[in-house]
DNA sequence: AAAATAGTGTCTGTTAGACAATATGCG
DNA sequence: CGCATATTGTCTAACAGACACTATTTT
């Protein structure tokens, strides 16, 4: 005995905020700095040991508002990782499954929650404690996989928005300019919106027209649980 | 203490075989009979607990082995299952992560290894023990929309192949005939394709070409670890 | 020659993408 | 009015699917 494996959940969590020089906007994520061996004073993804009478996705959700004080707009199971060679210095042994989520950072924002806690910009990160920077790696081929067939980005806006709020955010997502025409149409093909009779006006131009999502489409699948 | 977790593999084993009336391909997987409680009797996917010094996709390989006497062509992860529902008489809690496999049957094939293993065909399944019905579910959704856009089919065959038999595989998969034609080109466009220079004769009409799949292209992503 | 599958050609409808053109509120 | 973005229109290349047609081997 002793050599029990034991369990841990971590979250991959995604904001959308502005580039510190750029000031486009561009994927964040928080981390945690360690504060004991192994991998002490690097930063790591925020998690912990699964508590027994939590599900999986309760423990990652708990997790993230006690990191972030945000509640997930979206929350995905991402992978389980459960290599021997994991742990680098290990009498234990540990599977962690690893969910993802994104969040509003409008919220409770700059609070900054814990004190070892703090947020980067996702392509610009340090190298991560454990295989935590493969897994954020993992998880942004997912956000970009996913943003391009589901209704994933709603979970970066509000109940309404525009098609340009939209658009920026796939742009930041996928790191590239898209086609305001085409992006339009793609949209309205795909039949997930709804147009409303609102308009968002203030800026020095026509107004644009305020979209919501169909709310009878689910998300997405958030395993074979809730999605098909 | 006592309410520690514990942790369990499991796999969904998919191998081709001709339906016992229609004599056409179809898919088949294997169930071991539970003998103790909880649902004792019932068919259940093959697992077992997780050895503290092996991984976890070697931990599905192995049950693989000790339950079909199969070597996998394929290997996925597909989900890690943690609701505190799962366990339906449960004082303990457990966590599993199953991974799905496709296996050639032609190896060691009718050996129906263990005495309380059986295959079944995928479609006309029982009742399974525990969630394990809605896991086969999701891992049937996985492989059938995995076959549209990776080389996973060959997992199937035999190192060479013509068209014909490939295209067998994906109507088995897909449950639907496809266009001889329009099958040929997708495949030469996907460019997974290399033509050898034999033909497979014998059938009673023009001998057709052989194929290899291209090596240099992996089989599919088996998690982050070794696909991109 | 007849059967049967291998393999090619052609047509049509749909879609992604590039890019031009028009619409309209705001300063 | 003129700017800036919203919104619509048009054209082309690529692709999927339906289906006709030709090629080649076995019996």
């Amino acid at each position: 005995m002793g050599d029990q494996v034991s369990l841990a959940v971590s979250t991959v969590i995604f904001a959308l905020r502005p580039h510190p020089r750029t000031h486009r906007p561009v994927l964040w994520l928080p981390l945690v700095r360690r504060i004991r061996a192994p991998h002490q004073g690097r930063w790591a993804l925020p998690g912990g040991p699964l508590a027994s009478d939590e599900g999986l996705a309760a423990s990652a959700a708990r997790n993230l508002r006690e990191t972030t004080r945000l509640t997930p707009q979206y929350l995905e199971q991402l992978y389980a990782f459960g290599g021997l060679d994991r742990a680098s210095t290990a009498d234990e042994r540990t599977v962690s499954v690893i969910y993802w989520a994104l969040v509003r950072p409008e919220e409770a924002d700059a609070g900054e929650a814990g004190v070892n806690v703090q947020w980067f910009v996702a392509d610009e990160l340090p190298e991560l404690a454990f295989d935590h920077s493969l897994i954020v790696e993992y998880a942004l081929w997912r956000l970009r996989n996913k943003v391009e067939y589901s209704r994933i980005a709603a979970a970066f806006l509000g109940e309404t928005f525009t098609l340009a709020e939209l658009r920026a955010v796939h742009e930041a997502v996928l790191q590239r300019t898209l086609d305001p025409a085409n992006f339009r149409r793609q949209m309205e093909t795909a039949g997930r919106l709804v147009a409303t009779e609102a308009f968002r006006t203030g800026g020095r131009h026509r107004p644009a027209r305020l979209y919501r999502h169909d709310q009878s489409i689910h998300l997405a699948d958030n395993g074979p649980l809730t999605g098909l």
